[in-house]
DNA sequence: ACCTGGCATAACCGAAAGTTGTAGATGCCC
DNA sequence: GGGCATCTACAACTTTCGGTTATGCCAGGT
């Protein structure tokens, strides 16, 4: 089975046409035409249907399919990781982090990084934490932030500082000597909520946190990400449960913030490859998220 | 990244020769060199250091390795695939089961099938159960006998029938009233016995409950099949447990044979895939497997 | 010093994969 | 139903790629 089989086949399987195949692979439709017949003939029993003048998968070809897909993707996997060996020895700060670290904390940092060194050049990513652990083993990205915890085999997470879980309301829902101390999960029994669509460990551990409370709260509305939280507490839809970072950006005027009570803490990760070894760049950007990270997280 | 690159860098990597890897694609070596120097031209960073007339991979291919042997199995897996839709419609029967069950219950059904069909055509074959799972989703047979649970999404299972567990001893242990009346789980305790390494459902159950019995029996010696553990109990080694179709072959000179008291059952299923359509012949053998198990489970 | 084993280079060759051009079938729209 | 757009299939020609044989070079072992 060559491979221009395979590719073609995938191709054919997505655009439904061969025309459309031989366009994705940037060849002329007879080649194409030709190339199928040839796997077909090879392969000893047919992939498509002609009918009417269209091709029509085979039973065959559907349970093909999927080994086909997955071998697709491993294959472009291994382009994407051979693309980054060839990269220049002058190597930009790749860094990927959460939408979340991306509002003030990634670029904060940045600004700071290169006042010391002017001549640095840095590649700023947003990714979720699958694709994180992704991109990072295949080298696209060398530094990962994350609040989620990673566990890779192939890479390492450090714990850069640690956070409370804070809760944010409307404005006017706490008096000044309110905010300053924590709220007990308590308080939340019964009251309108927004949920986070749990995919991290955080999430999930923080949903068990609120059902268990009696009477649970009210979430109607599920978001994914903490900005979206955010914007829908600003116009009264609730409380929420959000990381420090995302709270600390809410403007005192849009929303209230004040930590709860739990012992649960919110840990910032750095994560790389477990074989790299850092250089004295990325080294100091991590220091800098690490001391920003702090200030932001202080009281005050 | 060309397919012949893969298997080029995959026959370098495990001859650890240029020419070695000539012989096992069949080309000749100047080819192999060629196709090498523009696989790292095209990449854009070298595979392999020529150090005094050698290949040794850099690092970067030592990164590569693992992911290219991934793809170079995967597609070997969708060839052995494709190799069985061309097969001839003229079906034949191919069954697989476990080494305990081609001792007498899968042959012994074959004979009695063929007297049914005598044209009939059968292969078969054995396997431990994952291999068998592998080789029913690759369409290599079409029928798999296992005394172990093989859930898998594209596959059924379907119960034959089911039997005790047994134990096994050397000749004169029990006298003939023992022998009738099950053995209770605690006469096991403190006894020599042969263990049966566990990989299958059965085998880490029947392990948990000897484990809780007081004293532990010991075990020094451990096998990963029945008839291993039946040879072993027949040269004085101990008891053993095993499944009733190895039990019931024991050679009442060679071994004794009691069953256990115990609620677990041991379950013969028949495995084929989800979508495959049984055809008469396929039903009638499965039917026979089903009669002949439990004439041999029966007592008497 | 000599042979052996292993990689690289050169010149040459054939088959595979691609191209353009064209023909036949189907479906759509007026 | 005529005409048009679309899609697949076939033919002839060209180029590129993967392969061959022959040969040279270098390092190690004897």
């Amino acid at each position: 089975m060559r491979l221009r089989y395979i590719e073609l086949f995938h191709a054919v399987m997505t655009t439904n046409s061969l025309t459309g195949a031989a366009n994705l692979l940037n060849i002329s439709q007879p080649a194409a035409s030709k190339a199928l017949q040839q796997a077909e003939h090879q392969l000893g029993f047919t992939l498509f249907h002609r009918v009417r003048g269209r091709l029509h998968p085979t039973e065959q070809a559907l349970l093909l399919r999927p080994r086909v897909e997955k071998i697709i993707r491993d294959l472009h996997d291994l382009q994407r990781l051979t693309a980054n060996f060839a990269r220049p020895e002058s190597e930009p700060l790749r860094v990927t982090c959460t939408p979340t670290l991306a509002q003030s904390l990634v670029p904060d940092a940045t600004t700071l990084l290169r006042k010391a060194w002017p001549a640095a050049t840095a590649e700023l990513s947003t990714r979720h934490s699958a694709e994180m652990c992704e991109s990072l083993t295949l080298r696209e990205t060398d530094i990962g932030l994350t609040l989620q915890d990673a566990s890779h085999p192939e890479l390492r997470q450090e714990p850069l500082c640690q956070g409370r879980v804070m809760v944010i309301a409307p404005p006017g829902r706490w008096s000044p000597a309110e905010l300053a101390q924590p709220l007990p999960v308590t308080a939340l029994a019964g009251e309108p909520m927004i949920g986070i669509a749990v995919q991290d460990a955080l999430g999930s551990l923080l949903q068990s946190h609120l059902m268990h409370v009696d009477p649970p709260p009210q979430i109607s509305v599920w978001v994914q990400t903490y900005q979206l939280a955010c914007a829908l507490v600003a116009q009264g839809a609730g409380l929420a449960l959000v990381d420090p970072f995302t709270a600390s950006q809410g403007d005192g005027d849009v929303v209230q913030t004040r930590p709860l009570a739990l012992e649960l803490d919110v840990v910032l990760y750095a994560v790389y490859r477990l074989d790299s070894q850092l250089n004295p760049l990325q080294e100091h950007f991590i220091e800098l998220v690490r001391q920003l990270a702090r200030q932001t997280l202080a009281p005050g």
